[in-house]
Formats: C-alpha cells, sequence, structure tokens
DNA sequence: GTAGTAACTGCAACATTGTAGCATTAAATG
DNA sequence: CATTTAATGCTACAATGTTGCAGTTACTAC
C-alpha cells in the first residue's frame, strides 16, 4: 500500500517514507512532525529531522499527504483522502491536540475583491478537548500538561 | 483614544504601547510583529523586538487586539471591535499579505465529542491576492516576490 | 517637585520550527 | 555487479518567539 503509493508517483521506496505514510494511514488526527517523529523513533526507524521534513514535504507535493496549520507554528500532516474529501478540525488550546471534524466541511462564500483567487479554506475550531476541559472530575487524569 | 485605552486596562502609558495601538487603530488588516517593528521604525519610536512582543501580548491580554494565525508562522495582530465583531480572514500565500473579510463571519456547526468547549472559529481563505494572481497584464507591477 | 514603588524596557541568551548546501549512501535499472 | 541519481545525514543558518534579569520610567503619595 505504502510501497504502491510512492512508486506510483515516481519516488524511490525508502525505510523512512513508508514508515511516514503507514503512520499517517493509521493515525485518526493530524500528527506534527515532532509527534511522528517520536512515533519513528518509538518503531526504531532511525531518521534524521531533516529527512523527515523533506519525506513529509514529498508527501504533501504529490498529494498523498494534506498539511494543516494548527494555529501553534508547527504544520500538522494527515493522509490525504482519494476522494479529494476536505474537513475542518479542532485544535484544544491547553493541550495543543488536533482532532478532525470529518462531517465539518470548510465552506465559504464571500465576494472577494476584484482579481482575488481563492485556492481553500481552512476553518479550524480552537477551544479546549475533553481531557483539559475544566467541568471534568479532578481526579480523573488530564492531558500532560 | 490610545492612553485611554491603556489606562481603562490599567496599564503604564508608555511611547511603544501608544504607537502600537495607533498604527493596528488605523490599519485596516491585520499586521505581523515585523511589519509593525518596520512601521513604528519610521515613525521614529525606538523599540527592542521583546518589548513589541510584550505589547502586543498585553493588548490581547485586555481585549484590545486580536491575534491571528496566519497559515504561514507569523501571528498577526489587528485592533479588536468595541462590538466583538469577527470575521474570517485572505492570505495570499505568495506575497504573504493578509486582508480582512469584513462580512464573512466564520460561523459552524457541528457535533463535537462529548466534554470539548469551542471557544472561537478561525477560518482562512488561502490564494492569490490581485497583485499575485497570474491573470493579470505583465506589465502591471507585481508584489515584492 | 521629590521620593518610592512596581511596571515596563532593553539586552543577552535560549527554544522551536523549519531551510540550504554538500558530501555520502543506497534504491533502481540493466 | 556497475552505473546513475534520488534520498539521506550532517552542519550551519534563518525566522519567530520566550525567559531572566538588571536598569529605567510611569505613576502615586507626599
Ligand atoms: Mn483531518
Ligand atoms: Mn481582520
Ligand atoms: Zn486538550
Ligand atoms: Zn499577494
Amino acid at each position: 500500500m505504502a510501497r504502491e503509493l510512492i512508486t506510483r508517483h515516481g519516488g524511490r521506496v525508502t525505510r523512512t517514507r513508508i514508515a511516514v505514510i503507514e503512520t499517517l494511514l493509521a493515525s485518526d488526527q493530524p500528527l506534527s512532525h515532532d509527534e511522528l517523529g517520536s512515533m519513528l523513533a518509538e518503531i526504531d526507524i532511525p531518521h534524521d529531522r531533516v529527512t523527515l521534513y523533506r519525506a513529509l514535504d514529498w508527501l504533501v507535493e504529490h498529494g498523498i499527504a494534506r498539511r494543516i496549520a494548527g494555529g501553534d507554528r508547527a504544520w500538522r500532516f494527515e493522509a490525504a483522502r482519494a476522494d479529494g474529501h476536505r474537513h475542518a478540525h479542532f485544535h484544544c488550546d491547553h493541550c495543543g491536540q488536533v482532532i478532525c471534524l470529518e462531517h465539518l466541511e470548510p465552506s465559504f462564500s464571500t465576494v472577494l475583491p476584484d482579481g482575488y483567487r481563492v485556492d481553500r479554506a481552512e476553518l479550524i475550531l480552537h477551544g479546549a478537548c475533553a481531557s483539559c476541559s475544566p467541568q471534568r472530575s479532578a481526579n480523573e487524569p488530564c492531558c500532560p500538561h
């Protein structure tokens, strides 16, 4: 699956690329470079920081992954859907976790000044996730924050 | 006006704060720290990078300014409206300029998992501004990009 | 106006996130 | 296996932002 995605786009099948694709496909939420780095380290895929940046750039360039601007200053990445499906995201301002809002399309309709061209819309809801919301009972464990 | 805004919130009236507030109020688009720094330098307000960061933090904390995540990794700031009005923004991926879409409210309605709390929504349209759109006549000046 | 005090500033050092150049390694191909 | 060149690893650098701390300044009380 991962190998085929890579060769289909004329890339070379390397350890890091395979692991990144498989990790993204297995994740139900977008992952930051840093998170991916840790996950790769855990499954014993040695790699350089820069290699990971370049692998992710390559995946985005070829439409295999999508880049999301979280609202903090770190990109997050998720596997692109074959059908081009897009959705909004929720960013927990407390622990930094980002989740996908599968059923919320970032649609818009607006009058832009003449000559402007829209390529895509990003909708991000900010708030606190369940683990970070203050109303939860005080003896349940919270996020590492 | 600026002085009053500051004292009303129990802050000390300083050169930098006044200049920042006045610059934000006079601007029709959100400004990055860097842009603000240049503008302040032009009107002869000497200041340290860090002072500007702290002035902006203070303004946001007190609801005088609002912080916007452009999509590149630099915050932008705009004067907050008295009526709490919010709107979406357009980010030119070519020259980095951000403009306000006054009439586009970043509304949303979605079912979040239990326990999640939404504080605000950010909607950013990405594309090319009029100066950067390719269809413009080739002998008009374009952005510095 | 002077003095006292806490808020604010400026500077230096550091943190995080990401890029660029370049020599080395290794995936693909025949 | 030998050749080719894409991909990697390393080092150095850039952009954006934060922290600690000593010194300055805006405000308050007199
Ligand atoms: Mn998603
Ligand atoms: Mn705006
Ligand atoms: Zn959280
Ligand atoms: Zn532009």
